[in-house]
DNA sequence: ATTAGTAATGAAAACCATTTTCATTAAGGA
DNA sequence: TCCTTAATGAAAATGGTTTTCATTACTAAT
């Protein structure tokens, strides 16, 4: 029953029919936390969004947070991200309410960061044509990839 | 005497010139740990360096390794690196012995992480049109990118 | 050289996001 | 409903990194 866990269960349905059909059972806590990332803009923090899931479902811990990012993360669900200031950060990756694919620019002073749209066509585009490139060069199966931009915001470039 | 410290003081010179211009003092356990960044491959973490200069500098401690190394991030001269096992990674940012321009290729199963140049020039060519586009969109002055990929290494995807 | 000021240091303690433990609860198929 | 086992919360543990603080050692001025 379990054989389909893991990270190889990817593609296909949403929600109910991706979790129950990967042998993940959907649970109220599960489902909160998926209910908050879908209607916060990104960039939540673990606890920003226990915090946010608390009121509504005091029942639901941090612990279970965690381990529902985890999995959903796992499933390709949500997308882990880190900034560099020390906790990682979580958004909700492509589905029918999921945000535009985009990239972030983080500002490296105040930790501030701008998603990015612009320019993205031809990144993908390069994107697309280094992956395939590199995955036969090395054998590597690639599943993702990661663009920052680091630098200083406008406030930040102003305060020198 | 201080008024050129902090993450403007870059580009010029190397090592020692870098260092005493920028008004931070040349020790020996700074040297030590240049030294070592400069001998190895990179993807060292703190603990790594503290190892490998703890033989011969018995004298070095774990938290001058993570101050110097903040330090030299802060001067440009290493990049801090994360490949999501929990702990960062540094290697040294170009100059004469530094290894040339790369990116990443992370396996999301074992964390073997290869260093790849190909397709960089296409790479960087893009990068540099993002960033003047962006940098200028967005009020942002670029420092620098991170560039990763994720994915299956030949072992961990043959394992299935 | 001597002194004064302050950057740099090591050891130990503190931090803090994340993980693990373990006893309890609750999905969901039979 | 019953039964198996996944999921959970609370508390404790983990472990990389940062802080604290008293001490050392550069560096410049005297």
């Amino acid at each position: 029953m379990n054989m389909m866990r893991g990270n190889r269960c990817r593609g296909g349905g949403w929600w109910h029919g991706k979790f129950r059909g990967c042998g993940y059972r959907l649970t109220t806590g599960r489902e909160a936390i998926l209910d908050i990332l879908s209607k916060s803009e990104g960039h939540l923090s673990a606890e920003d969004i226990y915090m946010k899931v608390h009121p509504k479902y005091p029942n639901v811990g941090l612990t279970t947070v965690y381990r529902t990012l985890d999995v959903l993360s796992n499933l390709g669900m949500v997308y882990k991200l880190d900034f560099g200031d020390g906790r990682a950060r979580y958004e909700l990756a492509g589905g029918p309410k999921g945000a535009h694919h985009h990239h972030h620019l983080v500002c490296t002073a105040c930790g501030k960061v701008i998603d990015y749209a612009d320019f993205i066509d031809d990144e993908v585009e390069l994107l697309r044509e280094t992956e395939k490139g590199l995955g036969s060069k090395y054998n590597f199966k690639i599943t993702n990839h990661l663009i920052q931009f680091y630098g200083l915001c406008d406030k930040c470039n102003a305060k020198k």
